[in-house]
DNA sequence: CAGTGGTCTAGACCACCCT
DNA sequence: GGGTGGTCTAGACCACTGG
């Protein structure tokens, strides 16, 4: 079954564009699966005929999805579904960068443990799982010029990864995101962060090797699939006195009208 | 002196392609201040004729611009230089969510201060001014529902602002960038933030009715022109018990190919 | 109503990439 | 060379806005 086999439903009388229909009609492909990261979807031709529209409607169509962070196309090459890669890490999650600079700086990562536990209320109530339910835990520190200034404590559900172990997640050669999408079937699309600044507690300042009570960051991640399902809780833990949080936005960020 | 007057150099045998070219002509039109925040442009056909390109050119260089935020289309209207007002404000510059929602609330502002003193060496190199200017230091806080979390401190270069008074600040009635955008032709159009986590200090903890040394957000944020000068550098002490600094985004958030 | 931007067509030609 | 996406044309018609 390709896609080039599957019938598509565009209304010509519909008040909906049709460059937005066919937004839409290849938007389901990857929610439905159909098309999978980094597949190649077919060529600007092939679409004409089988929406039967004009190559510029079909461009409008992908140019939107590509915007939206779905779709990278590649003149020469063709139209790809974006996977979670080293390449696309750095930016998409990472906002740190050393005082007085602005570069942000790729992390070094440093595994520290991995369990299996029951959920808390607050994370049952995130990741939209049972109370009580099985989860793990894992924890990670994060440095820059080898010196640690993050601790990452990741919490998602055992049953949506059943047959994750401890060795597997350190054994992986591309970062977590593409241990989820290549091992587990899950693609996270979209993040939110919320941060605040706390006291350091007993285990994060041990592990940052900084005074108890000592200010610090806290980011709560929560990572979702294109179904909007939350997969994944990450907290972060960050001593700030060395770098900065960073957040770049022109003038219209969001939308503003 | 109009727009359509003006002379356009557009090599049509450039490697640039030309929408780009039209996008740099008309960009160069805002950086020159030809094009006033607020301004109509010309119409599609008349840019058609200006640059003697098709439609779909035309179309491509504006639509880039109203990507980047610095111009607005709106059907049956025209299209518009983007300007800062009230309508605009609320997504762009403010973060916060209460505790427990993704919904940003619009602010109340309270003033508290507004001295002119020395710049310190680190203001004066943001801002990047002699070390020694005068500046003007304001002090507002911000709150939501009626309770305060946010001081907030604005260092501007007095030289930029030269009839700036405390009058004119506090008896402004629309935002502070409007204020700058309409009374000093000074248009910030970029703005750059980095977080940490503090303790409060004396001022600040007496200011937010909290515990001295309770941690603290302190966001420093950067306000640039279409020149990328450095027109503002205002901080932020938040006290993150109750609410969040929220940031979203998808899976291909900056430039990541 | 006239004027604006939004959608859509049916191509042509170019730049880029792999073989 | 053959296939891909990128640019560009020269229109037509539609939807929305304000007077």
């Amino acid at each position: 079954m390709s896609i080039t086999d599957l019938q598509f439903n565009i209304d010509r009388d519909s008040k909906t564009p049709m460059w937005l229909q066919i937004r839409n009609e290849l938007f389901n492909c990857l929610y439905r699966d159909e098309l999978r990261p980094g597949q190649l979807i077919p060529n600007e031709k092939t679409l004409v005929d089988l929406f039967r529209v004009s190559i510029g409607t079909v461009r409008k169509a992908v140019g939107a999805l590509e915007k939206e962070g779905f779709l990278i196309r590649k003149q020469g090459l063709g139209t790809f579904v974006f996977q979670h890669d080293k390449s696309t890490f750095h930016f998409a999650y990472f906002h740190f960068a050393l005082n007085g600079t602005d570069e942000i700086s790729y992390p070094e990562v440093e595994f520290i443990s991995f369990e299996t536990k029951k959920a808390t209320k607050y994370e049952a109530k995130i990741l939209n799982i049972p109370a009580g339910s099985n989860v793990y835990e894992i924890f990670n520190k994060l440095g820059i010029n080898k010196k640690n200034y993050i601790v990452d404590k990741i919490i998602i559900s055992q049953a949506k990864f059943p047959t994750l172990t401890e060795e597997i997640f350190i054994n992986r050669t591309n970062t977590i995101y593409n241990l989820y999408q290549n091992k587990f079937n899950i693609f996270i699309t979209n993040c939110s962060e919320k941060l605040k600044a706390m006291s350091a507690d007993k285990t994060v300042s041990a592990l940052l090797n900084i005074k108890l009570d000592s200010p610090i960051l806290r980011i709560e991640r929560i990572g979702q699939t294109y179904h909007n399902e939350t997969i994944e809780l990450r907290t972060s833990f960050v001593h700030t006195n060395d770098i900065d949080y960073v957040n770049t936005q022109n003038s219209t960020f969001g939308d503003t009208f």
